[in-house]
DNA sequence: CTTATGTAGGGAAAAGCCCGGG
DNA sequence: TCCCGGGCTTTTCCCTACATAA
C-alpha cells in the first residue's frame, strides 16, 4: 500500500516532467546514459529521457515540496505553461523552479553539500548522497515484480526486469544487433570503432573490456585455474580446457561428408576440408609453391631464409625441421627403433627399413614400361635409365606415372 | 646393391590465445 | 563478473617420397 502511494506519487511526477517522451526520443539519446555526466551533458539533459534515469526517490519529492512551500501550486502550472522565471548566467540554461535551479548551480560552483560520514565522500544532491549511503547500509529497497530480487536503485531494477520482458531498448546503428542495458550496447559498439581502452601492463596489449584483459593477465602470471578432472593438466583458459576433454571422451564433432573422417577441432576439421577442395591459401612468393595449411607454409620458408631452428648439441649440425632433427639423434644415442622379425637387423628410420623390407618381399615399385624390369629403389632404378638420356630430369617424369 | 643420411612436404592433434555476448 | 560458444593461430608430431652419399 505504501509502494502503491509511492509509485502512484512518482508517476504523477514523471509524467508532467517529461509528458512528450516517446521511444524515438529514448533511443537518441542512448549514448549519453549511464555516463559520469559533463557540465554540459547536465545542462542538455534537464528535460530528457528517463531511459535507465534513476527515478527521483520519494525523499528527494518531500525535501522540493518542503522547500516550494506554498508556491508549489504556482510552480508546478509552470511545467504547463512552461514558464521558466530562473536563468543561469553562466550557462544561459533557464529552469522552472528555484529548486532545481539550486541544484543546477552546484554544478558551476562546485559545491557538495553531502558528506558520507562513513567513506568521507561528498555528493552535490541529496539524491546520490541517499543512493551512495545504502552501500553501506546494503539497503535494497526495490524488488522485481516478477523475481522479487532486491536492488539498491530504482534503474537497476528497471535494467533488471528487462531480463523478464526481454526488452532491448539500444540497437547499434551500423549492424541493428540490439541490447538491453547501456552498458552491454556500449562494449558491443567497441567492436565497430575498434576502442580498446584497456591496456595490459606487462605487454601493452590493448583489450575492449577490464575482464578481457584480466584474463590476458593469467598468460603473463601463469596463472592456471581450470585443471582437467581426468588428467590433471592445468589450463589458463577454460575453453581450451573443454576442448582438451574431448581427447578422454573421445569426442569429435566434426566429421567430413566426403571421407569420413571425423575431427575433434573445427580449425583442423576446416584444414582437412581442403584436401578434398584443393584449396591452398598460403603461397610463397619467392618461388611460387602452394600450401594448404600456414604450418606447412611457415616450415617451406625456412628453405628460402635458411633459417634451421634445431641444433645437435653433440656435433653441432643444425636441422630445418624438428622431426629431422630427432632423426638424426638417433645417430648418436644409436636407437633403432625399427626391427626386421625376419632376419633381426635393425634401423633407425622408417624408410630405410622400408627399403629394406623389400629384400625380403621382393617389392620392385620402380617400373619401366619399356624393357619390362624392376627396381627395389629410386637409384637402382635411375642407373638403369641414364643411359637412355643426357636429360635425367624428363626421363624420371615420363616414367614415374608408371 | 644395401644402407645411412638429408631435404621437403602432407596431414593431423593439441594447445594457445582471443573475441562477442548472455 | 563469470561463463559460454566459437574462432584463428601456433606448436608439435608422425608419416612419406625422394635424393644422394657411403
Ligand atoms: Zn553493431
Ligand atoms: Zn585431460
Ligand atoms: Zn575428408
Ligand atoms: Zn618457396
Ligand atoms: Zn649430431
Amino acid at each position: 500500500m505504501v509502494q502503491t502511494s509511492k509509485y502512484f506519487l512518482k508517476c504523477l511526477f514523471y509524467y508532467h516532467l517529461f509528458p512528450f517522451v516517446h521511444s524515438d526520443a529514448l533511443q537518441q539519446h542512448a549514448f549519453e546514459e549511464e555516463e559520469v555526466l559533463t557540465d554540459q551533458q547536465v545542462c542538455n539533459q534537464e528535460r530528457n529521457s528517463s531511459l535507465d534515469q534513476e527515478d527521483p526517490e520519494t525523499p528527494q519529492i518531500k525535501e522540493e515540496k518542503e522547500e516550494l512551500g506554498s508556491s508549489q501550486k504556482g510552480e508546478h502550472n509552470r511545467i504547463h505553461t512552461g514558464e521558466k522565471p530562473y536563468s543561469c548566467s553562466t550557462c544561459e540554461k533557464r529552469f522552472a523552479s528555484s529548486s532545481t535551479f539550486k541544484k543546477h548551480m552546484r554544478i558551476h560552483t562546485g559545491e557538495k553539500p553531502y558528506s558520507c560520514s562513513t567513506c568521507e565522500k561528498r555528493f552535490a544532491s541529496s539524491s546520490t548522497f541517499k543512493k551512495h549511503m545504502r552501500i553501506h547500509t546494503g539497503e535494497k529497497p526495490y524488488s522485481c515484480s516478477t523475481c522479487g530480487k532486491t536492488f539498491a536503485t530504482s534503474l537497476e531494477v528497471k535494467t533488471h526486469t528487462r531480463i523478464h520482458t526481454g526488452e532491448k531498448p539500444y540497437s547499434c546503428s551500423t549492424c541493428g544487433k540490439r541490447f538491453a542495458t547501456s552498458s552491454t550496447f556500449k562494449t558491443h559498439m567497441r567492436v565497430h570503432t575498434g576502442e580498446k581502452p584497456y591496456p595490459c601492463s606487462t605487454c601493452g596489449k590493448r583489450f575492449a573490456t577490464l575482464s578481457k584483459v584480466k584474463t590476458h593477465m593469467r598468460i603473463h602470471t601463469g596463472e592456471k585455474l581450470y585443471s582437467c578432472s581426468t588428467c590433471g593438466k592445468r589450463f589458463t583458459d577454460l575453453s581450451t580446457l573443454k576442448k582438451h576433454k574431448r581427447i578422454h571422451t573421445g569426442e569429435k564433432p566434426y566429421s567430413c561428408s566426403t571421407c569420413g573422417k571425423s575431427f575433434a577441432d573445427l580449425s583442423t576439421f576446416k584444414t582437412h576440408m581442403r584436401i578434398h577442395t584443393g584449396e591452398k591459401p598460403y603461397s610463397c612468393s619467392t618461388c611460387e609453391k602452394r600450401f594448404a595449411s600456414s604450418s606447412t607454409f611457415k616450415r617451406h620458408m625456412r628453405i628460402h631464409t635458411g633459417e634451421k631452428p634445431y641444433s645437435c648439441s653433440t656435433c653441432e649440425k643444425r636441422f630445418a625441421s624438428s622431426s629431422t632433427f630427432k632423426r638424426h639423434m638417433r645417430i648418436h644415442t644409436g636407437e633403432k627403433p625399427y626391427s626386421c622379425s625376419t632376419c633381426e637387423k635393425r634401423f633407425a628410420t622408417s624408410s630405410t627399413f622400408k627399403t629394406h623390407m623389400r629384400i625380403h618381399t621382393g617389392e620392385k615399385p620402380h617400373s619401366c614400361s619399356t624393357s619390362e624390369k624392376r627396381f627395389a629403389t629410386s637409384s637402382t632404378f635411375k642407373t638403369h635409365y641414364l643411359p637412355f638420356s643426357e636429360d635425367n630430369r624428363i626421363v624420371k617424369k615420363q616414367h614415374s606415372l608408371n
